[in-house]
DNA sequence: TTGTTAATGCAACATAGTTGCGTTATATTT
DNA sequence: AAATATAACGCAACTATGTTGCATTAACAA
């Protein structure tokens, strides 16, 4: 699984993350890179790229899919688990470098979880 | 806004919700009732419920949206913030009653938040 | 340089959800 | 009880995000 070769496609796409800490919808990039490649090149490289560790995506609370770089993690295991938040004026997302604590649950079996929160960020407020 | 008229369609979708806890997705409401009302009925009477405090309604990690029971809600607002518990062995999403703080952001104004954990519930772990 | 096959582009498809509009049914008024 | 106003409904068509199959292209090793 993963990224096997360096194509024209796999680098396009991640100089889109190189400089970049926020996330990025992946419809955003379809429409963004729709001259540079196909849609479904956007999709299956993303997908890849989360598989070897360098991404990791979740839902916004419109059900679109956004990306982002991962600090620590690799293929095997994806241990960078913070919460997300959505501006609700100017709609960007960016990964919050804090760890938050999940409730006790009795005689459930946490795997994953995740944490959106939305608001106004630090340019709409400030 | 809200409901005004206790129509068949609006009796038979909080009838669904009356015996149960647990969440419900749209999609699997739409293909259990589809002898007794069409799909576009039940999206805009479950909107209508939301809007009224009946429902609340969130997105659970494949982008699907989810509906179950409001505790102390009312069409003015939804104060009734909870994670939600998808099990992802049988695929049941229910409400978890405790609170869970989120954690401190500067400079940014909090307004919702969502949290959503999946793992195994106590039917499939126990 | 050649050969293998991963990666791509394209078209068609799948699915969740939305919109417009003519018709039906609820609830109010007469 | 009948007439009236309009909220709610059904239907068909549509939108948008994302997926799949397959023929073609390009990365990279030999």
């Amino acid at each position: 699984m993963g990224i096997l070769r360096k194509t024209k496609s796999v680098q396009i796409l991640l100089s889109q993350f190189k400089n970049q800490t926020n996330a990025i919808s992946v419809i955003s990039l379809v429409s963004l890179l729709t001259s540079k490649m196909n849609k479904t090149t956007v999709y299956r490289v993303l997908d890849k790229l989360e598989d070897d560790g360098v991404l990791h995506s979740f839902l916004a609370k419109d059900g679109l899919k956004w990306y982002a770089k991962c600090s620590n993690c690799s293929s095997n295991k994806h241990s960078d688990v913070h919460p997300h938040f959505q501006c609700l004026d100017c709609g960007k997302v960016d990964c919050l470098a804090v760890s938050f604590s999940i409730p006790k649950i009795p005689n459930r079996k946490i795997e994953v979880s995740q944490l959106l929160i939305q608001g106004k960020c630090e340019a709409c407020f400030g």
